[in-house]
DNA sequence: GGTCCTTTGTGAAAACGTGCACGAGCGCCG
DNA sequence: CGGCGCTCGTGCACGTTTTCACAAAGGACC
């Protein structure tokens, strides 16, 4: 009963992986099921089944062989496991188009992040109301961290704010950060930061896009070399 | 002159930094540098600088040995490599706050994405106008797609709709995919897909915080074995 | 032109993540 | 109560990514 708890260092991909587990084994609860299976999972996660079985793993035994995962169990393993047996109170900092839709998004305070408090550096917009909180100033940031015991910030700011809107929340002792800026953060060792860059996930999916165009204009140059398709002007 | 672009393949792990880059490196010009070195790049990438030279090296070898990279040379080649030379645009699924907000972010139309459509089932939201693009149904995507040859869809549904919208873009001809849906997405061999999922980041920094609490925990039990602190309920 | 300083490009090793294959254990059925 | 079928847990081999370390190469200065 003593290190039960924090036993070996799960790897970073599996912790990627188990909210989406998560997700699948409640939708499951959802619809009556009791058990499932490692193969089951593997097909919804869109993974493969010893990988599945290997990120449960770390978490303990919780399988039994020859019939599968209890589901009920399971999830709440897993939730432990990520400390989603206790709410985690987010402040927002940048009260723009996207701090306002992501204070809307319910899907914050459902799944147990609720909106501890949004803050602004622009006096215009402090003391509006968004999705049922008031916008306080950038000011009272280590203030609101404080008395809502809050460790989670999330940035929203412009790219050039997006370093000084984290030194704020590491000094108000928040310790983990979810950047929307694009911006890459530097924070002092033992944050925890994770990004969401639009830019570079749509520049990623452009490599491909563009690697796709190559193949195909090849096999037709290869096919038809007098084929004029779109003049290799680049 | 024959096999200069689409050398050997770039991995992955690189594709995804390369955008990285490219905004330093912007940036840099931006401010007037002519000249940077991996160490540079390193520095504000927050990364290894071997790995940038390596990264760098799959590009070519556009480097100078003792002075470093000329920065508008390597900006092109970059953009080159990730076809950005040429405007992607995208058509959004989904018109509610999110595809709203999507629409509206600028970051979109200025780095070469310009929303090219925007499709909804609700008849309520068709015909309003988000961004100054005009929402049209769901059923007119094939049609939107083919005529303004897009090939890149983002999908800002709820969860239950994702591959509804993922099946239909499929099918209307689209081949990469940015996914804010809450949802695994199932497509053929081929289709690229990235995901966007803000509970999937909170998760795995409340994991994080969860451990430091644990550690923090048992630092203070070990220093003081009577600590009342926070009960230990679960 | 030679020497020294700087920074790249890249082999090789280490670390990490993935997938296979199979033994181990559990439940069921006769 | 023994055999059978099923599914987990995991050792091992493989592929990918990161990091180290250093030779190669350009520029500057005398």
């Amino acid at each position: 009963m003593s290190g039960q708890r924090s036993r070996r260092r799960i790897p970073d991909a599996t912790v990627a992986r188990l909210p989406v587990y998560l997700r699948i084994l409640t939708q499951q609860f959802d619809e009556g099921a009791h058990n499932t299976s490692s193969d089951e999972l593997a097909e919804l996660a869109g993974v493969n089944a010893a990988k599945v079985r290997k990120d449960l793993s770390y978490l303990g035994s919780y399988g039994t062989r020859g019939v599968g995962y209890d589901v009920e169990f399971l999830v709440y393993q897993i939730r432990r496991e990520l400390g989603l047996t206790q709410d985690w109170p987010v402040i927002i900092v940048g009260a723009g188009h996207l701090g306002q839709a992501l204070a809307g998004y319910g899907g914050f305070h459902d799944r147990g992040f609720p909106v501890g408090g949004i803050v602004d550096v622009d006096d215009a917009k402090v003391g509006t109301v968004v999705a049922g909180v008031r916008v306080r100033h950038m000011s009272d940031l280590a203030q609101i961290v404080h008395s809502r015991k809050i460790s989670i910030g999330v940035i929203a700011t412009p790219a050039a704010a997006g370093q000084d809107a984290a030194d704020a929340l590491v000094s108000a002792g928040v310790t983990s950060i979810l950047n929307f800026a694009p911006t890459v953060l530097s924070v002092p060792h033992g944050i925890s930061v994770r990004k969401v860059d639009l830019a570079v996930e749509l520049q990623i999916l452009s490599y491909h896009e563009q690697r796709r165009a190559n193949a195909a204009q090849q096999a037709g140059l290869r096919a038809v070399p007098g084929d004029p398709t779109r003049g290799a002007s680049a």
